[in-house]
RNA sequence: GGCGGGGUGGCAGAGUGGUUAUGCAGCGGCCUGCAAAGCCGUCUACGCCGGUUCGAUUCCGACCCCCGCCUCCA
């Protein structure tokens, strides 16, 4: 029985849907006005892996992962840099799509953007304002009259009290109180805008979630996730929206991601602490960013070094090595097999993929005493379903991951392997250790096996 | 200040009321012409102080420290 922790219960709930054998997901995506940084990775990583379990478990899976493709940062970038919204956007979607697909990230089964929504979020603002839950203020602006959600604040535990003690709360004359959060904005000159029944004007950031979830998965649905920043208040204003409007729960199950840290402070764009996806991926390969990922528990904070990666890369070398001799391809798992029921338990415990990871090293420890082919099967079967180990093992094993990795061509590695087995041959081995030594030098390993020589980038 | 999460061995990172996590790194051995890989063995743990218990890293309480949210943020 699959387990998840639901932030809203703040317990471990076995999971039920609300109809049965098919599971309907929405998870929180980006705001397109930049490059994916490694927090945004974790987010695409950790839903992927909750969506291939889910199908793996036989549901059939809905899974919708929104683009923020207007706001203010975006309004903003385009202007700096002298583009249309629409350029801007496009182009940081389209490098977000490389990203996740490096990534091993699945497409979601749907991906709406909010531009293309503003007319599920003007009918649902409409319903707030009949219902006395919004109001428009003098400047056109519509907001959120949060006093009027007798549950505000359940997800993210706080009360309006608390709310109010905070020292941060904004001043904004046009609200009836402070906390109150905009639907809609009125336009400003030189802005993109909306005809809406308030006039011209943009929508707020929080009710596109609410519009679009329920255009594509209902007014109900199973599991909504995002990172730990979006709690409050961007998952609480969506529950007082989506519950404001319909009367009944909105979500069953809410989950949230760790940060990604560097030196123990959040990685994110205020901070300027942020390595973008496609840094990291001239000098790692996509699978180890994956397997690091992977390797922390969801909810855990993950700190991010050159060492933590280094570290990820040579674990995940030792698998794909274990397999090396094994070019096989995965099959139906068995689950009454010992490994594959510690997998199972593991990834039903709200998705414990260290401990699956560990199974997984458990694997290929017999796999390298025993060589049997169905060790080797399920290695690459249960890998699969993280995500992970889908790559042949010679073409994992010897991809260039950096730039310095060019000196030799596959050819010219082998030509010396040649040579140095014919050195070997007349047994002459300083001539044959040089060659090693040389090719070392340039980050290849030899390895002398049972049918011949290996090699692989250090 | 309010609310929430956490402190595990050199590093990363799970977990458990008493029995090896796992990986990386280190050390010793086997294998090898020598290596590498692999195998076998092995050293470093559970922030601090009390309490409950036959027994606590695991439960309870206090303390110290770290991180996050309360503003845009994955």
């Amino acid at each position: 029985m699959l387990k998840i922790y639901n932030t809203l219960t703040r317990k471990k709930q076995s999971f039920i849907p609300l109809i049965p054998g098919e599971v309907r997901m929405y998870v929180c995506g980006m705001t397109v006005y930049d490059y994916c940084h490694l927090g945004h990775a974790r987010v695409l990583v950790v839903f992927d892996t909750v969506v291939r379990w889910l199908k793996v478990m036989g549901y059939k899976v809905t899974y919708v992962r929104n683009i923020t493709d207007i706001d203010d940062k975006i309004i903003k970038r385009a202007y700096e840099n002298g583009e249309t919204i629409d350029i801007l956007t496009q182009r940081f979607i389209d490098a977000m799509h490389e990203d996740a697909a490096k990534l091993g990230v699945d497409q979601p089964t749907h991906e709406p953007r909010a531009t293309q929504c503003i007319e599920d979020m003007i009918a649902m603002i409409q319903i707030l304002v009949q219902k006395k839950l919004a109001y428009v203020a003098a400047n056109g602006d519509v907001f959120y009259a949060v006093h009027r959600f007798p549950d505000y604040g359940k997800l993210s535990g706080k009360t309006l009290e608390d709310l109010r003690a905070g020292e941060r709360v904004e001043i904004d004359l046009n609200k009836k109180d402070p906390l109150d959060f905009v639907l809609w904005k009125a336009a400003k000159p030189d802005e993109p805008s909306w005809d809406s029944p308030w006039g011209k004007g943009r929508p707020g950031w929080h009710i596109e979630c609410s519009a679009m979830s329920e255009h594509y998965l209902g007014e109900q649905f199973d599991i909504h996730g995002g990172g730990q920043d979006l709690q409050f208040p961007h998952h609480e204003n969506e529950i007082a929206q989506s519950e404001g409007a319909h009367d009944h729960p909105y979500v069953n199950y809410w989950m949230h991601n760790g940060f990604v840290r560097v030196d123990n402070e959040k990685m994110s764009k205020s901070l300027g602490n942020f390595f973008t996806v496609r840094e990291v991926l001239t000098q790692y390969q996509p699978e180890v960013v994956r397997f690091f990922i992977t390797r922390a528990h969801y909810r855990s904070p993950l700190n991010y070094s050159n060492e933590h990666l280094n570290d990820a890369k040579n674990a995940l070398d030792r698998l794909y090595i274990a397999l090396k001799e094994h070019n096989t391809f995965a099959s139906e798992v068995n689950w009454g097999d010992p490994y594959a029921a510690r997998f199972k338990s593991a990834m039903d415990d709200d998705f414990n993929t260290p401990e699956a990871i560990a199974v997984l090293f458990d694997l290929a420890g017999e796999l390298n005493k025993t060589r049997s082919l169905q060790h080797a099967v399920l290695l690459k079967a249960l890998g699969g379903m993280l995500g992970l180990l889908q790559q042949d093992p010679q073409a994992y094993l010897q991809h260039p991951f950096s730039a310095e990795d060019s000196h030799f061509t596959p050819e010219e590695i082998e030509r010396l392997i040649q040579q140095r087995l014919a050195a070997r041959k007349m047994r002459d081995f300083a001539q044959a250790d040089t060659i090693r030594q040389q090719l070392l030098e340039a980050g290849i390993v030899l390895e002398d096996g049972a049918q011949g020589t290996t090699w692989r980038r250090q």
